[in-house]
DNA sequence: AACTTCGTTTCACTAGATGAAACCTATGGC
DNA sequence: GCCATAGGTTTCATCTAGTGAAACGAAGTT
């Protein structure tokens, strides 16, 4: 009688379909194993995601890859006013001003995401870890998306039991204040070893916040002189997308 | 006691999920309506696929779209070996050279599907109906994923109760053979009046065929004699597609 | 205030999802 | 050749957990 609304068998499904995010080709027992579901219950989902079209079977290999059905739904996702989409372009232009690696990431839960990423020359579909997921309790683009987002969900960023010890929480809360009348996040080897960033938050035509743009890059190159300097340019691409954001 | 493998529940989800392939925002009504589902059915389902990802909740209007996790696969998609990625750069070299539209098919049971298309200037994702599908009794295409398919599934399509009463048959058959001796098929105005088309297969490696590759434009101005300029550029096309093919 | 419409919750019922185990092939080792 | 192992597939008894009807609450419309 727990508050659970969800349905378990659908539930599984969309696991073992996630399961392909890690590797592009899996067997049943791979699949098996990953998601810890019983083989005769995996068979059958994996038939039904087949089926649907979501996955397909390779005919040597006998293992499954991911589906046209995905294409169909990501040609659509483009269509709406996707942030990755949308503000690829604008991305591509501060990449090319400030030659460092310019990434955009959204909340989910206590974790942030890497929705799309540009670095020196590299192509889209190039960057490596396009879907990365990363706490919310270290980096610039943590701290953005944390200080603007609502007070409800701050209050359950900060009280979840899976804080790390090692981060402490009142400087933190001390620092969103701060983010909020500059605008924008700094971060020296915070999350990364060798890794400076800043970020700041791209919002929506009411004020909230749909995604942190950030710009990194390696604490040689990129110094406490260099990021004064890109300041202006990474807060006037944020504040183009937020023109660009529909309705 | 059917030969029923699947899982309706995850059947379901899936079903949902596919209901934003034609909308890109849709409420728990409207999702009830389309799938002809119980409201509370409905409901629980989308709660799984929000919670998971797949679906987000418009803050304002409360409608569901799209979620990132369909990002998350979608960019996985593209490492594989998927052909619509892998070619997409050969289908615009050939775009260019013959200034037509340049369209790649897969075949889905009976039923061919558009998984990659690019037009005169057109980018990727203008393209209008990516993720169309169409029957696989006419067209060019059509016919070459009929003629290069095993013969398992040829007499399968041939067989179909679907098949439409005012395509004949045998004169479908015979041109199988000729598709496969000359290596192309050609339609003028089959699928769609006023369209012309040729199209070749795309194999793998082992000679199973991958997809077709067409080419396709007004009967006007693609005429019989431009077919025939054509097509060795096509073949061209194909025969390089052949080789990038993994493994 | 009466009437819609839409999202949410409850609840009793049993369809249908589940896991253990048996059953098939392959493939490999010896 | 024969036995062993590791997939994938099917069966089947069990009972969870998914289901639909109905009721509910909250806006929005007339």
């Amino acid at each position: 009688m727990e508050g659970k609304k969800t349905v378990r068998a659908a539930e599984r499904a969309l696991d073992i379909l996630l399961c392909f995010t890690q590797e592009p080709e899996l067997s049943l027992t791979d699949v098996a194993r990953m998601t810890e579901l019983n083989k005769s219950t995996v068979y059958r989902l994996l038939a039904t995601l087949e089926e649907k079209g979501f996955l397909i079977r390779d005919a040597k290999t006998e293992k499954y890859r991911l589906g046209f059905r995905v294409w169909e739904l990501s040609a659509n996702l483009s269509q709406t006013d996707d942030p990755a989409v949308l503000f690829l372009p604008e991305m591509e232009r501060l990449r090319d001003q400030v030659e460092e690696t310019v990434s955009l990431y959204i909340r989910d839960g206590m974790e942030r995401i890497r929705i799309q990423a540009v670095e020196s020359t590299q192509t889209i579909r190039r960057v490596a870890p396009l879907g990365a997921r990363m706490p919310l309790s270290v980096g610039a683009s943590s701290k953005v998306l944390v200080a603007y987002a609502d007070p409800a969900v701050q209050k359950m960023v900060l009280s979840d039991p899976s804080w790390p010890d090692n981060v402490d929480k009142d400087q933190y809360i001390r620092q969103l204040d701060e983010i909020r009348n500059r605008g924008y996040a700094t971060s020296f080897e915070e999350r990364e070893a060798g890794t400076s960033a800043i970020a700041a938050p791209v919002l929506d035509r009411s004020g909230n916040i749909m995604a942190a743009l950030s710009i990194s890059g390696p604490v040689s190159r990129f110094t406490m002189e260099r990021m004064q300097e890109v300041i202006p340019k990474l807060l006037e691409s944020t504040h183009r997308m937020r023109k660009m954001a529909k309705k």
